[in-house]
DNA sequence: GATAGCGTTTGACACATATCAAGCAGCCAT
DNA sequence: ATGGCTGCTTGATATGTGTCAAACGCTATC
């Protein structure tokens, strides 16, 4: 990988925690690709060959069964994925595509796994990462298991809102297709709850979402933290 | 906490791989309590304490919003709990609470948190246990998103029939409600969704399952290792 | 052996959401 | 501008599952 690359890659916090050598080690095995737009990067099923960073672009996680997918997560840079697999030197169980043009950091899951085990800064930033990532899978399994469709819905809008700075008027990030799979239902569905949700103060025009009552919708979708606060993507410093 | 206890908690395999210095301070602060069943164990939204491991008897996890409650889990002897929260030093995103009289070790967060910094072959198992964890959650996710409730059941059958040694025959392990708030159904659907069943070759006889047609009622189940394998204890070794 | 209580089953019904089919709108290429 | 593609919306309908209420059948108790 060329050091330009490698430089920018260095900032993902299990990497900035790592020890100078056993970052170089990690990187030697390791590359930065570049792929287009609808790529399959790889099926579940596959044995785990490679951990993988996002850097650049947007990356949806799904799975199948009998003919019936269901879309788990849409990654933004910064994310990595299938690390559990990685570190269990077990098969994926989600399938993994790009949806927009990305550039993603691929690192051998047998150099993962010995940096792991000879670098314990790096195996703590990796205790940290996993539960991130296993939280982020909690809140989102309760978020399908305890609200509808709609009420769905308007919590995404809060935390998008929140993401551009609680802007009240912002662009939808995706096409509504994949906003629809991302919450768990179909683009009709997502067509009529943002029509329903007009009643709760927002509406959306010309692909910006506008929100006019931001308290009625707050009132409607009821957030809260042990569903829609995004993990920090570093761990707080206390207890050793 | 007794010698005689610690010597029952060695086995868990995460303090099996301690370096026994390291597990003795870990158990300095640990104990091993008897809770009787319907015990709530703590709630979400609580700071995470404790980590916890379950020596004896059932524990579920559960989660709540806006007055409903959904069943994220039912553990058996050997799992651990809220591992994730105790190693973020963040708040619970499941509440806990017994089933039948148990015996749980709690571990206190904090010196968990700096046996990982100070004992990196406790730390690399402590990647494991969070990994596997982990993937049991997907998987639950993906069962819970791609297959109908009556699909559920009948995968759920099957792997309890396997938990029995392949047995055709075996008690249903747990009262018919709590397996229908585990499968993510209420006790009507339960009721109906095992009817539906004897079409597929399996019937409920006085609190046993019988498979009277197994092939029968694994095309209709159709499980896949990607839903329905457990996870495996200890990690492989390959790779290290 | 009668009675109370709890978990389960059954039936009628309601609701959320998917499916299917048609229509509409914006966008690109010709 | 025209046609055609693609994604979105709308309406009609089907399906899965929850809700409510009543009946059933254990088990335990007196």
């Amino acid at each position: 990988m060329k050091r330009e690359h490698i430089e920018q890659v260095r900032p993902w916090p299990p990497f900035a925690a790592m020890a100078p050598e056993s970052f170089e080690s990690l990187m030697r095995g390791a590359y930065l690709k570049t792929f287009p737009a609808g790529f399959e990067l790889f099926a579940e099923g596959e044995q785990a060959d490679f951990l993988h960073v996002l850097v650049d672009g947007r990356v949806e996680l799904h799975a199948s069964w009998r003919g019936r997918e269901t879309t788990m997560a849409i990654l933004t840079p910064g994310a990595s994925f299938v690390l559990a697999s990685t570190v269990r030197d077990a098969p994926y169980l989600k399938s993994a595509r790009t949806l927009e043009r990305s550039r993603i950091v691929m690192v051998p899951s047998e150099d993962v796994r010995s940096a792991i085990a000879t670098d314990p800064t790096f195996a703590v930033s990796m205790i940290d990462e996993l539960a991130r990532c296993y939280r982020a899978s909690i809140r989102h399994s309760k978020e399908i298991k305890l609200r509808t469709s709609t009420e769905r819905l308007a919590n995404w809008l809060l935390r998008q809102s929140r993401r551009a700075g609680n802007a009240d008027r912002f662009p939808l990030p995706l096409e509504k297709r994949r906003i629809a799979a991302y919450l768990g239902m179909t683009p009709e569905s997502l067509s009529r709850g943002l029509k329903a949700l007009a009643a709760h103060g927002v509406k959306v025009e010309g692909g910006e979402v506008v929100i006019e009552n931001r308290a009625r919708l707050e009132n409607y979708a009821s957030p809260t933290p042990l569903i829609d606060q995004p993990e920090d993507p570093v761990a707080p410093t206390g207890g050793g």
